[in-house]
DNA sequence: GAATTTGACATACGGACAGTCTGTATTTGA
DNA sequence: TCAAATACAGACTGTCCGTATGTCAAATTC
């Protein structure tokens, strides 16, 4: 089943999606030549087109390999044994504790909406961060536990929040500032109870 | 002072300033190109280089101009003369208003952080929009007005909560979504009432 | 008011880059 | 064994951004 050629077809694929990964985080999308990947990666341009159908893809797939780290992550706090508010909590803290991560941040929160385009972008987003968070909200309001907002737009406005909390925090003032915005989401999330 | 010389210059600028909003707009940043830019605006390579830096700089000033509008729009409904935190209510929603119009919603809110980098999106951003919604959120708390959270932090997470809620009301389902989401952020600002 | 300078463009050009197209070696199913 | 498919390799093309140089009218100087 899984050939020799398959094999080494995926190696190359990962070694496409892990240096396309870095670069992107350093530099940004736009600046990031498919020349410099192709030569950083040890691949040329042929392999790059059988892999991805364009730049784009490539991006789209160091998008998914994220949101896969994010969920496992998320994933591990929030058990089916925690109450609804506390799974919530935790859940949104550890999301904020994974996109605080440099390339993270850069990538999936700041240059994935204009790179993919509102279609793709929340078409992942849902199946992925925001997709958990919003099974999170339901859960917790159909407990009771939270007002009774709308609640595909209460995680709308929570993921919005959260999103654009981590970029000040990552990019604002000292390194402080990821504890000050966690502190300020739980009191948010805190003034939502019923 | 304002020679017939200086008249021209504003003209053609405003012109390329005008059409690049247009076509930023409609088909985004990096799909936009500058001779498209040129041939519509009727102005050639020389006149954009010699007005704007780089491409970048002229999607700058269209973000300046958007910005610009959302403060006349908003500074007309948070008079002095209103209590706090109904103004920063009818100043959110406004700035929703503003915001949900498609052009707007795409150049500002989508495009403008990747484009301009989080430094000149953010110190844009301090002087206009997010900088009006900080000097609301501080008033309200320094009335007493609303629960006790470090005032920048609140801003911060109210100013992505709203520009992800505006995003969502532009891109899904049908229109209606707009009222919905409106609904949302005066409960979710509800909630902070102290 | 003639000369000179300066500002506001115009145009041609160069380098870089994304995506395509054809060729090729290896593998794999029959 | 052998044909077909897979997984690349490498050259090539059209496009696009920014620059360098030229030009002409308006402003300034004398």
């Amino acid at each position: 089943m899984t050939g020799i050629r398959e094999r080494k077809a995926q190696k190359t694929r990962a070694q496409l999606v892990s240096t396309a990964r870095r670069l992107f985080a350093k530099k940004g999308y736009a600046a990031t030549s498919t020349e410099e990947i192709l030569q950083k990666a040890g691949v040329t341009r042929g392999a790059l087109y059988h892999h991805f159908r364009d730049k784009a893809a490539l991006f789209e797939a160091v998008c998914v390999a994220m949101h896969e780290e994010a969920v496992a992550e998320i994933s591990g706090v929030t058990g089916e044994d925690v109450p609804p508010f506390d799974g919530l909590v935790a859940g949104s803290l550890a999301w904020l504790d994974h996109t605080a991560k440099p390339d993270v941040n850069r990538i999936l929160i700041v240059e994935a909406p204009a790179v993919l385009g509102w279609e793709r972008w929340n078409a992942l987003d849902r199946m992925y961060g925001f997709g958990e968070l919003m099974i999170g909200v339901a859960a917790a309001r159909d407990a009771g536990a939270i007002r009774e907002i709308g609640a595909e737009e209460l995680a709308v406005l929570l993921n919005g929040a959260m999103n654009a909390g981590v970029i000040w925090a990552a990019n604002a003032g000292g390194g402080q500032n990821l504890r000050r915005m966690k502190k300020a989401v739980r009191e948010l999330l805190g003034a939502l109870r019923a």
